[in-house]
DNA sequence: TTCGCGTGTTTCCTATAGGAAATTTACGTT
DNA sequence: AACGTAAATTTCCTATAGGAAACACGCGAA
């Protein structure tokens, strides 16, 4: 890193900032206390139980839902245990978002479409759906040794596995291979080569989400 | 509710906590400072550059890295924004192992961070890697019942459901039920009411991956 | 060594979060 | 209606969060 003048920060913060998408004035509204609202009156409970359970005082509760303060950290970690909040409704934002969309597609036990290759046996899943933001498949590892992949498997996005039987070794270009075996997981940038191979009697069989 | 005397208080408020796990005094260290200075070391960011991207002050990261204050939720997430961290990952506990340069992480089975919640009980995976494009997760499906649920469970995103073991009912809002066993999988929009029952014997195990 | 300068910490002050208790609102019941 | 009760909201106060600026600590260069 070269630094010229005073000013070199500037652009970098700039840089940085586009970089990460919005972050200053934008950050969408967050109605939390909304959420927090439903969320209690979901499970039938008054300010006074939800205080109970959460340590909380009635009106600090209150007052969160109604947004008027923005309450601490160690106050909501109160509330997402107390309450038992569901992750996924946590960690997604406000939820406003209108058009209640509402694709489904079931995919029974090895009724995937099949895709089979050299070393792998792919069975892609949900394809009825398109414009899917993941794409999930299961497939059995048939190669049995790191030399079965003429080369390490490389391509953009993340990817998460997960062991349904068998066990794997799983290389990655920048690490040790690991042996995984049935309920283990790996969650890993794709854009590093990566491949599986077979190390149990059978051949296994893994999950995998890509996105 | 028969009220008697003024400490007929304390009671109940002993029963719901036992309930619901520990939530008072309890509620472990919660390492939010640590977590927040080797995510933000793990960027190679200095405070001053962190404060650029999170438009927070030097000083309110500084003391947020030591502890010495309890961040209110509008500044976390700034934190979450500016520095592109998971919020889940800040709800489970503490990871002991740093945050790896190379973007690969292993969770063993049983070794997810837990989550229990009335109708479920989570097991968050891959919870050492930040700015993940997904989330994926285990489920033990302890709701039994339609009614469990208080209400529909809605939020952004799409969900790609896989059944591990037992059987579920899988109830959507514009669908009829379906009964999906081990192997199944579904793959739908969030802003979709969905919920699931375990109907085998045992619980059912499923494995959930959003984006 | 001393001077800069970048980095993290501490101080000081104002704004605000959070608890206890008073107040108000919403409903049944008679 | 007027009352009783349980809910939520608001008030009031203290504790604390968060920003600006001063301070302290390295560390490299002159």
């Amino acid at each position: 890193m070269s630094e010229d003048s005073e000013n070199m920060r500037e652009p970098l913060h700039e840089t940085l900032q586009v970089q990460r998408g919005e972050t200053e004035a934008s950050l969408q509204p967050l109605r939390l206390g909304e959420r927090v609202r439903s969320l209690r009156l979901g499970q039938g409970l008054t300010l006074e139980e939800a205080s109970k359970l959460t340590g909380l005082a009635r009106s600090t509760l209150s007052k969160i839902e109604n947004e008027q303060i923005s309450p601490t950290f160690s106050v909501v970690h109160k509330l997402v245990n107390g309450l038992g909040i569901d992750l996924p409704q946590l960690f997604s934002e406000p939820s406003n978002s209108a058009q209640p969309s509402g694709r489904r597609d079931i995919t029974r036990r090895g009724e995937g479409k099949p895709h089979p290759t050299a070393t792998y046996e792919h069975e892609l899943l949900a394809t009825d759906l398109s414009h899917k933001k993941m794409v999930p498949f299961t497939t059995r590892v048939r190669a049995r040794a790191f030399g079965d992949f003429p080369e390490w498997i490389r391509h953009d996005g993340e990817e998460f596995l997960y062991v349904l039987s068998g066990a794997i070794l799983f290389y990655t270009e920048f690490y040790e291979p690991v042996r995984l075996e049935a309920g283990d997981s790996a969650y890993y940038d794709c854009t590093m080569g990566h491949m599986l191979v077979s190390v149990s009697e059978e051949d296994a069989e893994v999950l995998w989400v890509t996105a």
